[in-house]
DNA sequence: ATTTTTTTATACCGATCGGTATAATTCCAT
DNA sequence: ATGGAATTATACCGATCGGTATAAAAAAAT
């Protein structure tokens, strides 16, 4: 029933990703995403709804396609574990070839007008969430024994994530992969390695 | 000769600082811009030039008045208060009670359309300059026997430099001054403070 | 008092912003 | 074949974007 779509969905949804992780929300226009999708104006309010609606799918799009890491790198047994995974994970998600470079999250609305005030709000209270996630699961480690000597778990969430946070804006300013993973070096060399088992 | 101008120069640049740092370049508007310095368009262009002229004096301004803690910092004998005094220095600009909240440089442009490339290039060059100038501090350190062992310079400058970026993005998203100060101890713990001098 | 110079205020410019009304297409169901 | 349903293409909407032309206002110099 009724005229098939000419295009695919998913892959224009992935474009629109792309362009609001580049040129942030408010720097990236109806025409830049209606040529980057190949789509007309219609179409995009047809499926998407609105400007808004889209990057809002785009984000969903991006946490479960390029953010897939961090929810399972707080399933690692050892906290140490779970730190390392996550700041080489951002790191990664950050200096993909492929991708543009940085964090999406963080690009897309940092600094914006009242217009994007929702996106930014939205935005931040992601950060948070994650960051409380991670310390709920520092706290756990904290009862395991499982985190260095005179650490809170929500200090040292922060700390994980403003590193993270720090590289993405390395890697928006051209840092590579490598780079990034000296700094995650220093970064964990506070949290002594657990012992290797064994005789 | 001729009609004495109604507006103070400096407490008008003053607030376009202030617009710029909250909303980012391309998110503050010149009606913005207008409305916030009191003055009219004409008025603007006559003493700024355009939108990019006021900008760049905008951020002039602001190192020199809200960074001007990089380059004393770089005049410490010792490297690591140095590193200190950079990472706590860019915290409390980062969290001014008076101030928008985060870093101006990295508000401004991070992701943003073609039209304010040149802003955003500039901004990167800036964080690159900053951090090569650190790295050239480090550089000396390394001669006089002044950092820790085996650490790169220009790593340590990089590792810095991603810490008090990170903070940028962590005061922008609501962290206070404490909350940051927690981060810079934990950032700093790998490096020994130097033994007290005396008996 | 008049001229000259500078800064104001007002109104306007073309371009682009996000968003939509209208109608021409293209399918399935009958 | 024909009617209904969905998607397309085209043209358009008011609002705002950065920027400017024009002229009134206010000072110093003559």
């Amino acid at each position: 029933m009724g005229r098939p779509r000419e295009f695919d969905v998913d892959e224009a949804l992935e474009t629109a990703m792309e362009l609001f992780w580049r040129k942030g929300y408010e720097g990236t226009s109806l025409t830049d995403l209606t040529e980057g999708m190949g789509i007309t104006k219609p179409s995009l309010y047809g499926v998407f709804g609105n400007k808004e609606a889209l990057f809002l799918k785009a984000l969903e799009r991006y946490e479960r396609t390029k953010m897939s890491f961090f929810h399972e790198a707080l399933k690692e047994p050892k906290a140490r574990v779970t730190a390392e995974k996550i700041l080489r994970g951002f790191a990664d998600a950050q200096t993909a070839d492929k991708d543009p470079s940085g964090c999406m999250g963080i690009n897309s609305a940092l600094a914006c007008s009242e217009a994007a005030a929702d996106i930014q709000k939205c935005l931040i209270e992601n950060r948070h969430r994650d960051e409380h996630e991670l310390g709920k699961r520092f706290e756990r480690a904290a009862q395991e024994g499982d985190l260095p000597p005179g650490h809170e778990p929500f200090d040292l969430a922060r700390y994980i994530m403003t590193i993270s946070q720090g590289t993405a804006i390395q890697a928006a300013s051209g840092a590579d992969r490598a780079a990034l993973y000296r700094v995650i070096d220093m970064a964990l060399q506070f949290w002594p390695e657990p012992a290797a088992e064994g005789s």
